[in-house]
DNA sequence: TGTACATCAGTGAACGCGCGTTCACTGATGTAC
DNA sequence: TGTACATCAGTGAACGCGCGTTCACTGATGTAC
């Protein structure tokens, strides 16, 4: 499998011949929409990893420490892909429909793409132990946040101040991560009116939102 | 643990002494906010109703039919309840805003009771096997069409429509068991005012919703 | 450069366990006469 | 009412399996001199 005498890292410490990466990794490959990352056992981990089950436990405590590790990775990958979307969709036009519509279209790109590590954060946010429900709940709420800046700049440079943006802001993101863990099942060609379905959805938030602020300062 | 020789259920057909509801009875109990269906086992749920691993197979071929008949009773279960609470409501005032409370209080209640029949319904609708998925999904869809219904009756005696009450009703659905889901591990002490939450949410879903529709109608 | 030594990443074998499923059974229940 | 019989719900024992975890090991890597 792997090599028998790679090369040395850097000047300094062993090789390591086996890394949390290539433990990581096989857990990846073996995800898929029919297994979910609290039905893989440590020894089928370490099988597809090409190790001995034994050696698992020089990268991770136990399978709970992998697992709190492919959510912190699925989190900071899903938030760097939609904020490039949304810097991109900003670069432009700098309406809020289309940011939006960017935004919307790149989540289910990824998801289209069947991004392994998109399918975790959506799907197992209920699931397992309590440092992964957790580590879920750290990734969404990093995510909200995100989406609250974004949201407060966007309407402050339209003069349409939101009631409650964090509010707004973490129903757009559980609703749309309710909405993308039923289309992780979905056929192709439905993911497309799926995607003009969440426009609508969260632009009822936003326009709710928006109108509930516009009440409140009448 | 049962007695050995109750009477007869009926004039007809043997008696039988393992029902299907005491497997199911003895399943509830071993759930919690740590235990999901999903990783229960045979045995366990054997054991715990007092009977031999064998005679599972009398009541259910395996253990996924026994979670698909949970999720079923789930369902109904809760729709009954939201149901009851809506009825309450529209009886004694007619106005969307308390029938939206009355129904998310409710909701709560009976997560607040620790209502295990709703705890799967939350926490389970995207792992497990397919047909377990596809029970949680039916279960899903029953609730938003009866939402849907409901939106409709009120904005109709209100003279203000609704932009696409088939998607608000999904929305909020969604979104309501996303943010149920987050609330089974919460302290009782922060239920309220995730209600609260809850509640200014869905307006802005309805509030989206009616405006949405006002502009479309200019 | 060469050699002796310490370190420690990765291993192979073994453990005890709970699992799902099977088999042939037993004994209470209901039926025929 | 009494008796012989068929049915079939529930059982106890056993199976082979994959699991997580442990142990003492080995042998390549890096270091000291």
């Amino acid at each position: 499998m792997t090599s028998p005498t790679p090369p040395t890292i850097g000047a300094l410490g062993r090789k390591a011949v086996i890394s949390r990466e290539d433990v990581i990794a096989a857990a990846l490959s073996l995800l898929s929409s029919q297994r979910s990352v609290s039905s893989l056992s440590l020894r089928e981990v370490a099988r597809q990893a090409g190790i001995a089950p034994n050696s698992f436990y020089r990268q991770f405590r136990d399978m709970d420490e992998l697992a709190v590790a492919l959510i912190d990775l699925a989190g900071s990958s899903l938030r760097q892909i939609i904020g490039e979307a949304r810097d991109q969709a900003r670069k432009s036009a700098d309406t809020k429909r289309s940011v939006l519509r960017s935004s919307v279209q790149a989540f289910m790109q990824q998801l289209k793409s069947g991004d392994k590590l998109l399918h975790i954060l959506l799907r197992e946010g209920s699931v397992g132990s309590e440092a992964f429900k957790q580590a879920v709940d750290r990734q969404l709420n990093y995510f909200e946040d995100e989406l609250r800046l974004d949201l407060m700049r966007l309407s402050e440079a339209h003069n349409s101040d939101l009631y409650e943006p964090a509010l707004a802001a973490k129903a757009i993101t559980r609703m749309v991560f309710a909405m993308g863990a039923t289309a992780v099942d979905l056929p192709e060609e439905k993911l497309a009116g799926l995607a003009e379905q969440l426009v609508v959805m969260v632009r009822m938030i936003l326009v709710g939102s928006q109108h509930l602020q516009a009440e409140q300062s009448e």
